[in-house]
DNA sequence: TTGACATATTCCCATATCGACATATAATAT
DNA sequence: ATATTATATGTCGATATGGGAATATGTCAA
Protein backbone atom coordinates (compact mmCIF):
# COMPACT_ATOMS: atom_id res chain seq x y z
CA UNK A 1 0.00 0.00 0.00
CA UNK A 2 1.52 3.12 -1.05
CA UNK A 3 -1.27 5.88 -1.33
CA UNK A 4 -4.39 6.88 0.59
CA UNK A 5 -8.29 6.54 -0.22
CA UNK A 6 -8.54 8.25 -3.46
CA UNK A 7 -11.13 9.42 -5.78
CA UNK A 8 -13.68 7.67 -3.27
CA UNK A 9 -15.09 10.22 -1.58
CA UNK A 10 -16.77 13.66 -2.16
CA UNK A 11 -13.22 15.91 -1.00
CA UNK A 12 -10.91 14.35 -3.71
CA UNK A 13 -13.92 14.15 -6.56
CA UNK A 14 -14.54 17.92 -6.03
CA UNK A 15 -10.62 18.87 -5.75
CA UNK A 16 -10.61 18.72 -9.07
CA UNK A 17 -12.01 21.54 -11.18
CA UNK A 18 -13.56 20.14 -13.86
CA UNK A 19 -15.52 18.64 -11.88
CA UNK A 20 -16.44 21.64 -10.25
CA UNK A 21 -17.11 23.42 -13.38
CA UNK A 22 -19.63 20.06 -14.37
CA UNK A 23 -21.43 20.28 -11.30
CA UNK A 24 -21.92 23.76 -11.19
CA UNK A 25 -23.47 23.05 -14.74
CA UNK A 26 -25.53 20.52 -13.87
CA UNK A 27 -27.32 22.05 -10.76
CA UNK A 28 -30.30 24.05 -11.93
CA UNK A 29 -31.04 20.82 -14.42
CA UNK A 30 -30.71 17.79 -15.98
CA UNK A 31 -28.28 17.61 -19.59
CA UNK A 32 -27.55 15.24 -21.93
CA UNK A 33 -23.21 14.64 -22.16
CA UNK A 34 -22.82 16.57 -25.38
CA UNK A 35 -24.57 20.11 -23.46
CA UNK A 36 -21.27 19.63 -21.52
CA UNK A 37 -18.94 18.81 -23.41
CA UNK A 38 -20.18 21.80 -25.28
CA UNK A 39 -20.66 24.36 -22.73
CA UNK A 40 -17.20 23.38 -20.67
CA UNK A 41 -15.34 22.85 -24.18
CA UNK A 42 -14.07 19.38 -22.76
CA UNK A 43 -13.51 16.24 -24.64
CA UNK A 44 -16.21 13.67 -24.29
CA UNK A 45 -14.46 10.91 -23.09
CA UNK A 46 -12.99 13.11 -20.75
CA UNK A 47 -16.29 14.50 -19.31
CA UNK A 48 -17.57 10.59 -19.77
CA UNK A 49 -14.46 9.69 -16.87
CA UNK A 50 -15.34 13.02 -14.53
CA UNK A 51 -18.95 11.65 -14.74
CA UNK A 52 -18.34 8.23 -13.64
CA UNK A 53 -16.15 9.33 -10.94
CA UNK A 54 -18.95 11.74 -9.59
CA UNK A 55 -21.61 8.98 -10.39
CA UNK A 56 -19.97 6.65 -7.77
CA UNK A 57 -19.25 9.04 -5.05
CA UNK A 58 -22.86 9.97 -5.70
CA UNK A 59 -22.51 13.44 -6.55
CA UNK A 60 -24.69 12.97 -9.77
CA UNK A 61 -26.90 11.08 -10.59
CA UNK A 62 -28.38 9.87 -14.27
CA UNK A 63 -31.59 9.52 -16.56
CA UNK A 64 -31.04 6.99 -19.71
CA UNK A 65 -33.22 7.47 -22.75
CA UNK A 66 -32.77 6.71 -25.80
CA UNK A 67 -28.93 7.05 -26.52
CA UNK A 68 -28.59 10.31 -24.25
CA UNK A 69 -27.55 9.90 -20.68
CA UNK A 70 -29.38 13.22 -18.74
CA UNK A 71 -27.05 13.96 -15.86
CA UNK A 72 -27.94 16.40 -12.67
CA UNK A 73 -26.24 17.36 -10.01
CA UNK A 74 -27.46 15.77 -6.39
CA UNK A 75 -26.64 18.67 -4.00
CA UNK A 76 -26.95 16.60 -0.59
CA UNK A 77 -23.76 14.76 -1.65
CA UNK A 78 -22.30 18.11 -1.66
CA UNK A 79 -23.21 18.34 2.39
CA UNK A 80 -20.55 16.92 3.85
CA UNK A 81 -17.93 18.83 2.43
CA UNK A 82 -20.25 22.35 3.06
CA UNK A 83 -20.43 21.54 6.82
CA UNK A 84 -17.07 20.57 7.64
CA UNK A 85 -16.35 23.91 6.38
CA UNK A 86 -18.82 25.38 8.61
CA UNK A 87 -17.15 24.22 11.31
CA UNK A 88 -14.20 26.84 10.83
CA UNK A 89 -17.04 30.02 10.34
CA UNK A 90 -16.58 31.11 13.84
CA UNK A 91 -12.77 30.83 13.26
CA UNK A 92 -12.64 33.45 10.65
CA UNK A 93 -15.20 35.79 12.06
CA UNK A 94 -12.81 35.82 15.03
CA UNK A 95 -9.66 36.21 12.79
CA UNK A 96 -11.57 39.18 11.20
CA UNK A 97 -12.06 40.59 14.11
CA UNK A 98 -8.67 40.30 15.16
CA UNK A 99 -7.61 41.49 11.92
CA UNK A 100 -9.31 44.70 12.20
CA UNK A 101 -8.20 45.35 15.95
CA UNK A 102 -4.80 44.76 14.58
CA UNK A 103 -5.66 47.77 11.92
CA UNK A 104 -6.42 50.00 14.30
CA UNK A 105 -4.20 49.74 16.59
CA UNK A 106 -1.52 50.08 14.09
CA UNK A 107 -3.03 53.43 12.87
CA UNK A 108 -2.89 54.83 16.50
CA UNK A 109 0.63 53.70 17.03
CA UNK A 110 3.10 53.58 14.23
CA UNK A 111 4.64 50.75 15.65
CA UNK A 112 6.29 47.02 15.01
CA UNK A 113 7.78 44.04 16.88
CA UNK A 114 4.33 42.63 17.68
CA UNK A 115 5.32 40.86 21.33
CA UNK A 116 2.86 37.99 20.71
CA UNK A 117 -0.23 36.16 19.70
CA UNK A 118 -0.11 37.06 16.07
CA UNK A 119 3.41 36.99 14.43
CA UNK A 120 3.26 35.15 10.97
CA UNK A 121 6.14 35.17 9.13
CA UNK A 122 5.94 32.88 6.08
CA UNK A 123 9.63 32.17 5.48
CA UNK A 124 11.44 29.34 3.89
CA UNK A 125 14.35 28.52 4.12
CA UNK A 126 15.24 27.89 0.40
CA UNK A 127 17.92 25.42 -0.35
CA UNK A 128 21.56 24.93 1.59
CA UNK B 1 1.80 17.11 -19.37
CA UNK B 2 -0.77 15.21 -18.03
CA UNK B 3 -2.12 15.96 -14.92
CA UNK B 4 -4.11 19.09 -13.81
CA UNK B 5 -2.80 21.44 -11.60
CA UNK B 6 -2.60 20.05 -7.88
CA UNK B 7 -1.81 20.54 -4.60
CA UNK B 8 -1.74 24.44 -5.07
CA UNK B 9 -5.39 25.30 -4.21
CA UNK B 10 -7.57 24.53 -1.17
CA UNK B 11 -9.75 22.06 -3.15
CA UNK B 12 -6.72 19.64 -3.43
CA UNK B 13 -4.87 19.98 -0.15
CA UNK B 14 -8.48 19.63 1.80
CA UNK B 15 -9.11 16.48 -0.01
CA UNK B 16 -6.59 14.84 1.70
CA UNK B 17 -8.32 13.30 5.13
CA UNK B 18 -5.10 13.64 7.06
CA UNK B 19 -4.49 17.34 6.66
CA UNK B 20 -8.28 17.94 7.44
CA UNK B 21 -7.48 16.35 10.68
CA UNK B 22 -4.53 18.56 11.30
CA UNK B 23 -6.85 21.51 10.54
CA UNK B 24 -9.20 20.24 13.18
CA UNK B 25 -6.61 19.79 15.65
CA UNK B 26 -4.73 23.45 15.01
CA UNK B 27 -8.58 25.51 14.37
CA UNK B 28 -9.00 26.41 18.44
CA UNK B 29 -5.17 27.33 18.97
CA UNK B 30 -1.78 27.29 17.58
CA UNK B 31 0.40 23.88 18.25
CA UNK B 32 3.86 22.52 17.95
CA UNK B 33 4.22 19.78 15.38
CA UNK B 34 5.41 17.69 18.20
CA UNK B 35 1.78 18.14 19.45
CA UNK B 36 0.40 16.77 15.74
CA UNK B 37 2.24 14.23 15.81
CA UNK B 38 1.17 13.18 19.37
CA UNK B 39 -2.29 13.78 18.79
CA UNK B 40 -3.25 12.31 15.50
CA UNK B 41 -0.65 9.27 15.71
CA UNK B 42 1.29 10.29 12.49
CA UNK B 43 4.79 9.89 11.34
CA UNK B 44 6.96 13.42 12.15
CA UNK B 45 8.25 13.75 8.74
CA UNK B 46 3.97 12.97 7.18
CA UNK B 47 3.20 15.75 9.28
CA UNK B 48 5.72 17.95 8.14
CA UNK B 49 5.05 17.22 4.68
CA UNK B 50 1.22 17.49 5.12
CA UNK B 51 2.29 21.14 7.07
CA UNK B 52 4.15 22.29 3.87
CA UNK B 53 1.32 21.73 1.76
CA UNK B 54 -1.26 23.24 3.93
CA UNK B 55 1.40 25.97 4.14
CA UNK B 56 1.54 27.00 0.46
CA UNK B 57 -2.02 27.33 0.22
CA UNK B 58 -2.36 29.36 3.30
CA UNK B 59 -4.35 26.78 5.14
CA UNK B 60 -2.08 27.45 8.36
CA UNK B 61 0.41 29.85 9.55
CA UNK B 62 3.55 29.69 11.35
CA UNK B 63 4.86 31.12 14.31
CA UNK B 64 9.02 30.07 15.16
CA UNK B 65 10.10 29.82 18.62
CA UNK B 66 13.41 28.35 19.04
CA UNK B 67 13.40 25.10 17.69
CA UNK B 68 9.87 24.84 17.79
CA UNK B 69 7.03 25.70 15.13
CA UNK B 70 3.58 26.67 16.62
CA UNK B 71 0.99 25.85 13.11
CA UNK B 72 -2.03 26.83 13.55
CA UNK B 73 -5.25 26.70 11.01
CA UNK B 74 -5.99 30.29 8.61
CA UNK B 75 -9.77 29.50 8.81
CA UNK B 76 -10.06 32.08 5.88
CA UNK B 77 -8.45 30.18 3.54
CA UNK B 78 -11.26 27.66 3.73
CA UNK B 79 -13.70 30.19 2.86
CA UNK B 80 -13.46 29.65 -0.84
CA UNK B 81 -14.34 26.11 -0.25
CA UNK B 82 -17.16 26.87 2.13
CA UNK B 83 -18.44 29.32 -0.73
CA UNK B 84 -18.43 27.26 -3.25
CA UNK B 85 -20.74 24.54 -1.67
CA UNK B 86 -22.83 27.02 -0.29
CA UNK B 87 -24.19 27.44 -3.98
CA UNK B 88 -25.82 24.49 -3.62
CA UNK B 89 -27.29 24.86 -0.44
CA UNK B 90 -30.88 25.67 -2.20
CA UNK B 91 -30.62 22.66 -4.60
CA UNK B 92 -30.36 20.48 -1.76
CA UNK B 93 -33.35 21.97 0.31
CA UNK B 94 -35.36 21.73 -3.25
CA UNK B 95 -34.46 18.02 -3.41
CA UNK B 96 -35.42 17.89 0.32
CA UNK B 97 -38.73 18.71 -0.40
CA UNK B 98 -38.80 16.70 -3.72
CA UNK B 99 -38.01 13.51 -1.87
CA UNK B 100 -40.84 14.03 0.36
CA UNK B 101 -43.39 15.00 -1.61
CA UNK B 102 -42.07 11.97 -4.20
CA UNK B 103 -42.39 9.97 -0.77
CA UNK B 104 -45.86 11.01 -0.09
CA UNK B 105 -47.25 10.13 -3.76
CA UNK B 106 -45.22 6.90 -3.28
CA UNK B 107 -47.72 5.93 -0.85
CA UNK B 108 -50.64 6.53 -2.97
CA UNK B 109 -48.86 4.97 -6.35
CA UNK B 110 -46.66 3.03 -7.27
CA UNK B 111 -43.77 3.90 -8.93
CA UNK B 112 -42.04 2.25 -11.71
CA UNK B 113 -38.18 1.77 -12.88
CA UNK B 114 -35.35 3.88 -11.45
CA UNK B 115 -32.00 3.24 -13.69
CA UNK B 116 -29.20 4.01 -10.98
CA UNK B 117 -30.91 6.56 -7.94
CA UNK B 118 -33.76 7.81 -8.71
CA UNK B 119 -36.32 9.39 -11.02
CA UNK B 120 -36.19 13.28 -12.30
CA UNK B 121 -39.38 15.14 -13.47
CA UNK B 122 -37.61 18.06 -13.54
CA UNK B 123 -36.68 18.72 -16.93
CA UNK B 124 -37.70 20.00 -20.14
CA UNK B 125 -37.86 18.17 -23.37
CA UNK B 126 -34.72 17.74 -25.34
CA UNK B 127 -34.62 18.12 -29.04
CA UNK B 128 -34.18 15.55 -31.22
C1' DT C 1 -28.51 -4.84 -42.38
C1' DT C 2 -25.96 -0.75 -42.59
C1' DG C 3 -24.95 3.68 -40.92
C1' DA C 4 -25.10 7.74 -38.13
C1' DC C 5 -25.19 9.38 -33.55
C1' DA C 6 -24.49 9.52 -28.20
C1' DT C 7 -21.95 7.92 -24.61
C1' DA C 8 -18.69 4.70 -22.28
C1' DT C 9 -14.44 2.19 -21.82
C1' DT C 10 -9.63 0.91 -22.70
C1' DC C 11 -4.76 1.80 -23.38
C1' DC C 12 -0.80 4.47 -22.90
C1' DC C 13 1.94 8.14 -21.06
C1' DA C 14 3.58 11.58 -18.02
C1' DT C 15 3.26 13.21 -13.67
C1' DA C 16 1.48 13.51 -8.73
C1' DT C 17 1.09 11.80 -4.37
C1' DC C 18 1.50 9.22 -0.04
C1' DG C 19 4.06 6.48 3.22
C1' DA C 20 8.30 4.77 5.01
C1' DC C 21 12.94 5.40 5.93
C1' DA C 22 17.08 7.97 6.09
C1' DT C 23 19.21 12.13 6.60
C1' DA C 24 19.74 17.16 6.95
C1' DT C 25 19.24 21.52 9.49
C1' DA C 26 18.61 24.34 13.41
C1' DA C 27 18.46 25.40 18.28
C1' DT C 28 19.72 24.29 22.80
C1' DA C 29 21.87 21.76 26.52
C1' DT C 30 25.97 19.56 28.61
C1' DA D 1 32.59 20.43 20.57
C1' DT D 2 29.23 16.89 21.12
C1' DA D 3 24.80 15.36 22.14
C1' DT D 4 19.97 15.93 22.10
C1' DT D 5 15.71 17.67 20.64
C1' DA D 6 12.39 19.61 17.09
C1' DT D 7 11.40 19.95 12.35
C1' DA D 8 12.30 19.77 7.51
C1' DT D 9 13.72 17.63 3.27
C1' DG D 10 15.16 13.92 0.05
C1' DT D 11 14.70 9.37 -2.01
C1' DC D 12 12.25 5.32 -3.34
C1' DG D 13 8.49 2.30 -4.34
C1' DA D 14 3.63 1.61 -5.28
C1' DT D 15 -0.29 3.55 -7.00
C1' DA D 16 -3.53 7.08 -8.71
C1' DT D 17 -4.77 10.34 -12.09
C1' DG D 18 -6.02 13.02 -16.14
C1' DG D 19 -5.58 13.75 -21.07
C1' DG D 20 -5.50 12.01 -25.74
C1' DA D 21 -6.52 8.68 -29.16
C1' DA D 22 -8.74 4.64 -30.47
C1' DT D 23 -12.35 1.69 -29.89
C1' DA D 24 -16.48 -0.42 -27.88
C1' DT D 25 -21.41 -0.35 -26.79
C1' DG D 26 -25.97 1.05 -27.40
C1' DT D 27 -29.80 3.27 -29.87
C1' DC D 28 -32.33 4.85 -33.53
C1' DA D 29 -33.14 5.61 -38.68
C1' DA D 30 -33.37 4.25 -43.48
Amino acid sequence: MSRAATTSDSFNAVAEPRRRDILDFLAPAERPVGDIVVALALAQPSVSKHLRVLLDVGLVEVRRDGRQAFYRTNAEAIKPVHEWTSRFERYWRHQLTRVKERAEQQSKRSDENAPRGDNHDRDRPRNR
